[in-house]
DNA sequence: TAGATTGTTAATCGATTAACAATC
DNA sequence: TAGATTGTTAATCGATTAACAATC
């Protein structure tokens, strides 16, 4: 039986793209037209051959002795992540994190589009955060389905969690971006994508365990190292 | 040649460690006692195999037949991720998202303890966000030498990011906590831990695309599987 | 004692890395 | 042609999962 199914590339794989794609566009606004594995890996302190494993999962293939061909790899990247033509996505829970979301600027690099905030907080809904306009949590399905939004990112107190995550996948959402430290429950096919800060501070703090175990010495070897490096 | 390194913990169970943290909490806070990995594996919808696997990083011993007393695993977890004292921790770049991060009450959970913020604009230099006061980047070496500030947070616009960290790194902290989507370059006595908001878009991206694939009949199906969940 | 659960040892799985052939 | 680089196949490594012995 002939095999139809797209082979799913490695999640670890699919995670390093944008850091290529940061440097790809780098590389372009120096007015950069080729580069090689190599390089791409000496500058990002990875393996070349991991390079070349990742981007092949995009589909990309380059030329021996010459590298890949820059504006090429960029759009290869970008159509295999989505990320070409922008998307849409809503945010529930407008306090002071959420909030602070729907003012970033950063999301637009990745040609993701927060379009608007929703809340149950009277004194929230109806204001607007840079733009973007705060609506009533009830006008969510509505709206999703008229915009075709698929994407929710999920900014509220742990304690409404769960409850908002229902009413997101009620909406119609198809992923959620979860912001807080509540294991979602979510039906199989909804993505959902945990920020899970918590693990984070949980490695940090054990690797700095373990470096501080290292390099005891505090001022003195930091500032060597410090110097050697500039 | 006896070992006296205290074996390092795989990464992936740190990191998992916080997840049962808070069920733990949960469980205390309703009288709980003992509580088994089945049962754990069961809330957090993982293999008993990995909780017990997990836990053993830390050292607690179960009793077969009854599980594990809660209290001791929580002292157990917290012990081992230093969680049990508070580490105090600087914030690099006051700007929304830093802001909202130093107003943020929820690494208190984590018992880290976010003591003040840090920039370069005279305009933000002097204020206070939710009682924690924004000094002059040029205070930031002295301030963590006298209060033994370790962690540094860094939330400045990507193109000031390396230098920031540089002087972070100089000012004697020994772990930054990376929310630009720079790749820092630090010492290695230095701990580097990034929050990547792009990787794990790009995750979200690829995985919403294969959802799509599978389940691509929108509100019907959605809706279905919601009300079973119930 | 019987049986559920822990803790450990072995098998599996997937990702990373190394080796090498193909190519311009 | 020679050599740097790509792309692929094989070996290694680490984490997850399975099997099983130990224990209360």
């Amino acid at each position: 039986m002939r095999e139809v199914e797209p082979k799913i590339a490695p999640l670890p794989s699919v995670r390093r793209l944008p850091a290529y794609l940061r440097l790809l566009h780098e590389l372009r606004d120096r007015g950069r037209d080729v580069v090689s594995c190599t390089h791409i890996a000496a500058e990002l302190d990875v393996g070349s051959v991991q390079v070349r494993k990742d981007l092949a999962v995009t589909g990309i293939v380059g030329k021996p002795r010459i590298g890949y061909h820059v504006p090429e790899l960029i759009a290869a990247i970008e159509n295999f992540l989505g990320w070409n033509n922008a998307s849409d996505a809503f945010l529930v829970g407008v306090g002071s994190l959420g909030a602070a979301l729907l003012g970033y600027d950063g999301f637009a690099e990745y040609n993701l589009n927060l379009v608007a905030g929703f809340d149950i907080d009277p004194a929230r809904i109806g204001r607007s955060i840079r733009g973007k306009k705060v609506f009533a949590l009830e006008k969510l399905p509505d709206l999703t389905r008229r915009m075709r939004v698929l994407i929710g990112i999920l900014t509220v107190p742990d304690a409404a969690a769960q409850a908002a995550a229902d009413a997101m996948v009620a909406a119609g959402l198809r992923a959620i971006w979860n912001y807080t430290s509540v294991h979602l429950r979510a039906p199989e096919s909804v993505v959902v994508e945990d920020v899970n800060l918590a693990a984070m501070l949980a490695a940090l703090s054990n690797r700095l365990t373990g470096s501080l175990r290292q390099w005891p010495a505090q001022t003195a070897r930091i500032k060597s190292a410090a110097r050697r490096r500039s």
